[in-house]
DNA sequence: CCAAAGCAAGAGCACCGCTCTCTAATGTGT
DNA sequence: ACACATTAGAGAGCGGTGCTCTTGCTTTGG
């Protein structure tokens, strides 16, 4: 038993001290941003030397890292709590509270988002480590298209021109294959538009342009859920 | 004359070695991208001791706004370039090319576009000379918007919500007080989203998802030009 | 021609990521 | 319970960074 307790105190402590080390390097990045993370400055702010922390980090890289998989997995609990939350609301509306999440979020950790969706440096590829806590907030929304559809609150868009069909279906087969494929297409499409409006706002690309964010955001949103396939309010009650 | 000479000598020679910095510069930042950048790396290949650099500019972040402002300028001319080829072209065509310039710019300039559409740290505020350059893009969008307009190839999309009415004319008003409010919004919000799916490409969001990028941009793009009001190749011609 | 301005150079400061070596503590197998 | 092996931390140090300040030298303009 002592032994075992004895492994668990030392793991436990790893444990600890690579938690106080990330939450040290959170405030530093959400105070000074990404690029003035200093390795030695977490050390010296946790009260151990520099070269200690490469115990638990081996590169400043690793720690980003880390750092990275824990935003995206923040975000995607903002975006699975709004959704669970407005589980009894028509489908569009279902979306447009999730994408409100995703900007309430991207608003509230701005330097965290500029770290998951600013500028990954081309040449880097992210460890396949990183994969499931990205798509958590897609899967979201896949689950919500899902959810319209057996309620039949889900309309084909436009067919779909004959060179992007391969494309769609191979699409719809990795991602929903209980989906039609012009959905995931158009979902696919309208994922990445959002983050644009997001990214838009988060980085002074709206400055002198989008003055009443908000409603400039909830409208277009609004527009991309119908994009995507989703009925509006109105009809939706009428159909069910 | 003299005197003058040899004040253009001097002053010619202050722009040539500011245009090389600038160039090594750039070689860096495509070469490693922006945190690579080292102002010493930058002397050090031309020959120069890092102190001089400084008289050129006065700060490494200097040196970095100096290169947004070309990448600005290189990526709206390219976008120009493509609109001015195709100016035959039906208002539907001219938006998709447009938008395929800004992409192939982008693809061909990855650590640039990371630099302008990236994070500009959220915090960091860009100096209002990098607002023209930062223009031309979207002017070149509303261009197409007022040509179709005025070839009655734009069609009034979904009447505003009431609540996005004085913004969507506030917008009309800065930005094109010669074109439906409802429009100009709509184009607000098409061009964050085509920035969306770049920047979705370039940064590897797409990399398990999207496999023919290529087309599934072109279609995107396409439908982002119906939102936008541009009436489809079809019509335009029955109505011209 | 001479003062003023512009320029390159060098030394130096404080910081960075990262490596290596050494000591002390901690856990493990017999 | 004891010797062994593993691990955490400390410290020094390497090569790099942005940036400042001082020192001479050259070019420019009156």
């Amino acid at each position: 038993m002592s032994s075992r307790t004895a492994q668990g105190v030392r793991a436990r402590a790893r444990m600890e001290v690579t938690a106080a080390i990330k939450d040290e390097a959170r405030r530093q990045l959400a105070a000074e941003g990404a690029a003035k993370l200093s390795l030695r400055a977490v050390a010296r702010e946790l009260g151990m030397v520099s070269s200690a922390l490469y115990r638990y980090f081996p590169s400043r890289d690793d720690l980003l890292t880390a750092l990275i998989i824990d935003a995206y997995d923040s975000l995607g609990e903002s975006a699975e709590a709004a959704h669970a939350e407005a589980v009894d609301a028509e489908p569009v509306r279902r979306w447009t509270t999730v994408a409100q999440a995703v900007r309430d979020w991207a608003l509230r950790h701005p330097h965290e988002y500029a770290l998951i969706y600013g500028s990954p440096v081309p040449g880097y590829t992210a460890p396949d480590t990183t994969v499931p806590p990205a798509s958590r907030v897609g899967l979201v929304f896949i689950g919500i298209l899902r959810e319209a559809r057996a309620a039949e609150g889900l309309t084909e868009p436009a067919p779909l021109p004959a060179e992007l069909r391969p494309e769609a279906e191979r699409m719809a087969a990795d991602l929903a294959p209980d989906l039609p494929p012009a959905n995931v297409a158009a979902l696919v499409a309208c994922w990445a538009q959002l983050f644009g409006l997001v990214g838009f706002e988060l980085f002074g690309q709206f400055n002198r342009v989008v003055e009443d964010r908000e409603t400039f955001f909830r409208h277009a949103v609004g527009r991309l859920a119908h994009e995507v396939g989703l009925v509006d309010g109105q009809r939706l009650t009428d159909a069910s």
